[in-house]
DNA sequence: AGGACGCCCTGTTCGC
DNA sequence: TGCGAACAGGGCGTCC
C-alpha cells in the first residue's frame, strides 16, 4: 500500500475527516510505534488541540496542530487511516486513535506494526534529520538528472532509495520502469539522456495518475502493469507473460519484451 | 557506494 | 485437516 500515491490519498482523507476538530482523547495501543515520545507525551501534545494542516514528504505524512507542533505518521507496509463515527467501531489493529470532542475518531491502523508515529519539531527538520531526498513529485527533469549523476547501482534500487528521492517503493518503481520501457536491473550509469527523460516523464505521470485513481489497485488506468504483478500476469502492452527478478531485496515484476535487459545498440 | 541478508511484525497462502 | 514455510507494496543495521 503505502507509497507516495497512497500516502497522498491518506493525506486528503485526513484533511476531509480530521481537520479543525478538537481532540478529546488519544489512545495508543502499540507504544512501540512511537519513535520519540510516550503515549502520555502524545496525549499531552494533542489533547484539547485541533489539527489545522497536513503535509506529505515521500511516504511520510505530517499533521500540524494549532499549537504549532507536529505529529508524523509513517505507514510501513500495512498501515492506513480509518475514520469511524464511534470510537468503539475502530477496526482491528488500530494502533493509535484520535477521538474528537464532537464525535468520531481517526484511527491509525497497522496490522504488521511496521510503521511509526513521531513528534518532529517540523516536517523540514524531520526531512533533514532523516536525510530524505526531494519528494518524487516535486522533482523537475534537471533535478532528476542531478540525482542520477554519479549513481552506480541498478535503476530500481535508485528509484527506491529514499535518500535519493522520497516516495517510491517496490510497486510504483515497477510501474514507472514499465511505462518507461526500462529493465529494473539496468545500471543507472548506462541510461541515456533520452532514457532519463522518459523515466522522469513516467515517474510523474504514474504517480499523478495513481493518485487520481485513489491509489486503488482495482482502479488503475488502462495500460498499467500493477494489476498484472503476479505469476501468470500478462503485459498490458504486448501480451507477453510478465517475469520477476530479485532487485533491491524485493521482487521486481516487469515485461521481458517491453523492458529488455540490454539496449539494442550495445 | 552498493548489494545481499536478516530482522522487525502479523496474516495469508501454498505445499506436503 | 493440519502444519510449517514462504511471502507480502517499508526500512534499518551489518557485513562484504
Amino acid at each position: 500500500m503505502p507509497e507516495l500515491p497512497d500516502v497522498e490519498v491518506y493525506r486528503r482523507y485526513f484533511d476531509a475527516k480530521a481537520l479543525n476538530r478538537r481532540i478529546d482523547a488519544v489512545h495508543v495501543e502499540a507504544p512501540d510505534l512511537l519513535s520519540d515520545t510516550s503515549p502520555q507525551g502524545l496525549g499531552r501534545l494533542a489533547h484539547g488541540h485541533a489539527f489545522e494542516t497536513t503535509r506529505r514528504h515521500g511516504k511520510y505524512l505530517f499533521a500540524g496542530l494549532d499549537s504549532g507542533t507536529w505529529i508524523l505518521m509513517h505507514f510501513g507496509m500495512t498501515g492506513h487511516l480509518d475514520y469511524v463515527e464511534d470510537p468503539g467501531d475502530a477496526p482491528p489493529h488500530s494502533q493509535c486513535l484520535f477521538s474528537f470532542g464532537d464525535s468520531g475518531a481517526l484511527a491509525y491502523v497497522a496490522t504488521r506494526k511496521l510503521g511509526k508515529i513521531g513528534t518532529p519539531s517540523s516536517p523540514e527538520a524531520f526531512v533533514r534529520a532523516e536525510d530524505l531526498g526531494p519528494d518524487a513529485l516535486t522533482l523537475d527533469l534537471d533535478g532528476f538528472r542531478d540525482i542520477a549523476a554519479g549513481r552506480r547501482g541498478q535503476v530500481k534500487s535508485w528509484l527506491m532509495d529514499q535518500r535519493s528521492l522520497a516516495g517510491i517503493g517496490n510497486v510504483y518503481s515497477d510501474e514507472i520502469l514499465f511505462q518507461a520501457g526500462i529493465h529494473p536491473r539496468r545500471p543507472v550509469g548506462d541510461l541515456s539522456g533520452d532514457d532519463l527523460a522518459r523515466l522522469h516523464r513516467s515517474l510523474r505521470s504514474v504517480l499523478e495518475r495513481a493518485i487520481e485513481a485513489g491509489a486503488d489497485p482495482q482502479s488503475m488506468p488502462e495500460g498499467f502493469l500493477l494489476p498484472e504483478r503476479e505469476e501468470g500476469g500478462t503485459c498490458p502492452r504486448c501480451g507477453a507473460q510478465v517475469a520477476s527478478v530479485s532487485a533491491a531485496g524485493r521482487t521486481a515484476w516487469f515485461c521481458p519484451t517491453c523492458q529488455p535487459e540490454h539496449n539494442g545498440s550495445g
